[in-house]
DNA sequence: CCCAACATGTAAGGGGTTACATGATTTT
DNA sequence: AAAATCATGTAACCCCTTACATGTTGGG
């Protein structure tokens, strides 16, 4: 890959599971062709353009391999919508709702993303795909495409339960604005912490 | 509350939706009273020791009902899980089922604190929410208790959606030793990118 | 008396974001 | 001819992490 195709890439929907922009992919192709993780070859586009490939080297290869292999690290997260959400009672109605329906507008698209990109997979349609099997034995090909498939519907069912819980946050925002339809006034909170 | 418990408070269960180090809580804190959000006042603690207790402004009222209200910002994500899972093929059965069932036990672990929490919230007992819920009328607790809960729950699917995921990973997993068991030799992948 | 917990910091550095910058090539 | 896309960068800055640092208080 080029530096501006891998900026590309993670401009699709795998951009979900790992992103960069440019200006951090292109130092670190340096950095990595520095480390003799990557090789690189400059070929000419054009009359004064040019573009640099870069090809994983052995000693690259062995580092992914460590860290696909090595345990992951669980680190503290943030989570700015379910922190907001835990304060819900300090907005308005109308923008809790406006919070949720942006949640589920926002999780159905990825679902339809990783939809549509497993359905590449399983057709074998994909071309990072076929690229990627090539370099395999054709008996390994479904265990590969099984693995990508597991990762991907891992996102799908994760966006699923966002979907599924934003829609109760409506329904119970509808509970409450039924059992409040009679009421008047400011229901801002009071003064202390 | 003063830096101290802050940092405390985001060692518990709530540290997984927000957190901070000591290193960070404090400056933070000064900047905030810099800014005016937050007054502080100082009382001694022994001989000599001394603590700091933050209490919100109206200012920090302010900016805090500005920021639960404004629309949250859905950043590109980085997902080092589900990125391994992707390429799981480069990685040893074995280490594939360890980082499975390490998966599965940190979202349990995760979903047993939220659990305990909400039980807190129903009951009222969590002291928190007993401290926040004085400064309301008590005819708007029912709907404060009903936010946190709904934020809470949503940590609690979000974790069963990733246990379900990893378990079924196991299965999978399971599959393929069985239909593998009696293959031998090096599986790894091959050179090419 | 010691150790755990309380309490509050500083300093260096890394990783990442945002903004700025430039030029070539291809498409409309 | 203009606009979009290809292609590659630099610079400043901020947030955050890791590590270091220090002293106090209360309980066993």
């Amino acid at each position: 890959m080029t530096g501006y195709e891998a900026y590309k890439y993670f401009q699709t929907s795998v951009g979900y599971v790992w992103h960069a922009p440019d200006s951090q992919i292109y130092p670190e192709l340096r950095r990595m062709e520095a480390d003799g993780l990557l090789e690189s070859k400059e070929t000419p586009m054009g009359k004064k353009g040019k573009r640099k490939t870069y090809y994983i080297t052995d000693a690259g290869r062995e580092d992914f391999r460590r860290w696909v292999n090595e345990p992951a690290e669980y680190v503290r997260e943030r989570d700015p919508v379910h922190l907001r959400a835990a304060y819900f009672e300090w907005a308005e109605p109308d923008n809790i709702r406006q919070h949720l329906l942006t949640h589920i507008e926002y999780h159905e698209s990825r679902i339809s993303q990783w939809q549509d990109l497993v359905v590449e997979i399983v057709n074998r349609s994909n071309p990072t795909l076929i690229q990627r099997l090539e370099s395999y034995p054709e008996d390994q090909w479904q265990k590969i495409i099984d693995y990508k498939i597991f990762a991907y519907e891992g996102m799908i069912a994760r966006s699923r339960a966002e979907v599924a819980w934003a829609q109760k946050g409506l329904d119970t925002l509808h509970g409450l604005a039924d059992s409040m339809e009679h009421m008047d006034g400011d229901f801002s909170p009071g003064v202390r912490t």
